[in-house]
DNA sequence: ACCTATAAAGTTGTCTGACAACCTGCCGAA
DNA sequence: TTCGGCAGGTTGTCAGACAACTTTATAGGT
């Protein structure tokens, strides 16, 4: 009835919490070295490919360098990643409120990227830009919605800042934030549903003069309501009111 | 001469790119069953062991998940993390303007942060940053510098935001904006320094004023040119101007 | 005494072979 | 037709060995 005497596979996975606790919490330092696969492999009672498993896995995640001859050593804490969900191995569905808190995140950037943008944008990124917003016409206008194009301007905007991380983590955003199948349940009827993309694409159009006035303030205005009004059509979907928790 | 004919340590991070752009570009999709461990030995001409190794990374990367018995397949897009630096393995030391990129992105998030803490913050979380506030105080008339308690003070900011994504996200970037030894360069005597200091507090000052009168739009401008001085400090310092890049 | 070159030990990287645990699909029996 | 079991395929784990490299110790020369 129990779990039966075995954990059916987590043999590399225990190893894994277990020394990637020990250098989150730091109680292993940066520079300072883990102990060889030998010993590994006889104070945690494993083979050695277990522990080679694991230290692969460490390695991937950023938190240990190998160096052949000499040993494993916890890295410098620059490269380490970022994830969106805490809760890594043994998957979970993110739930309604987590995109939520995703999507304020994105509202920052993208807020803060609609700025640069207007500062810095060459005359050609501009057009780009530009490109994309007509894009979303033209498929707006063959009837269907654009979360493609939708995404591509966004994208164009986030380049044009001239910093690499923004657009990396806009990209990174995108995967999180899925758009499609909501915005269905709360637009039913054609006639409101165009009026939705119409509304959009008007918001949209004022990103786009802001940037290309280089008027910063404008455009972070813009991309703020923008944004906030999508936001606040999901929180509503969502059940969950402007939320004042005080 | 020549850098020998061997990359001399490259095996499984061979397979690991390979095999990671094959699924990143889409080539491999979500839910698609990659090739077995057998099938990478015998068309890569390596060992189970160097397969099993980059299989092993490609899990902890999250672009992977592995079933006993059945195979290995591309993991839905949402555990993938993000990483500030993009030239992970072969590690290349992170130059001033990936710095100055980085704080970019963080302004970003901060802005956004100080205003969903004056809008939401509770009670607690208020009484939590006037602390941190006050704790930078004490250790400024102590004489010293206090980078920690500069960060805790910001931390408990993200923390009333109420969203969790803040709070990770800026934890995850305190690794790479580190403020020591660069502010060190540019303030040298006491009575600069003690200056300096004294304007940081008094903008700290204005920030949680904005936040405990729940005025966002207060809150977002302290916090924003709290920051935008910050990173002006170091532009000048990177000795790059103001960078208007058309 | 100090420095250098060689040897030795220690450590990670890779290969090979084997068995266990588990999943999938086929096939035969009820 | 439906159910059960069986066989093959696949990942997880173990064991032993050698190669490539690093670090330390040692012996030798200056």
């Amino acid at each position: 009835m129990a779990k039966s005497r075995v954990p059916p596979a987590a043999l590399a996975e225990r190893i894994i919490a277990r020394l990637g606790a020990d250098i989150r919490g730091g109680r292993l330092g940066p520079g300072a070295r883990l102990p060889t696969e030998q010993a590994l492999t006889s104070t945690l009672g494993v083979s050695r490919a277990v522990v080679r498993e694991a230290v692969a896995a460490l390695r991937a995640d950023g938190l240990v360098v190998t160096r052949r001859g000499s040993g494993a050593y916890v890295a410098e804490p620059v490269a380490r990643p970022f994830r969106i969900v805490s809760n890594l191995r043994g998957p979970r569905k993110p739930s309604i409120i987590d995109i939520l808190d995703v999507m304020e995140l994105r509202l920052a950037v993208e807020v803060e990227a609609a700025a640069l943008a207007a500062e810095r944008a060459t005359r050609k990124q501009v057009a780009v830009i530009r490109t994309a917003w007509r894009a979303i016409d033209g498929a707006l206008k063959k009837g269907e919605g654009a979360v493609a194009e939708d995404f591509a301007f966004h994208r164009a905007i986030a380049d044009a800042t001239g910093n690499g991380q923004f657009w990396r983590f806009l990209e990174f955003l995108g995967g999180h934030v899925i758009p499609r199948q909501s915005v269905r349940l709360t637009v039913d009827t054609p006639a409101e549903r165009r009026s939705y993309l119409e509304r959009i694409q008007h918001e949209h159009g004022r990103i786009v003069a802001g940037i290309s006035d280089e008027d910063p303030a404008e455009a972070r205005r813009a991309m703020r309501e923008h944004l906030t009004r999508s936001l606040e059509r999901y929180r509503t979907l969502a059940g969950r009111s402007g939320n004042v928790r005080r």
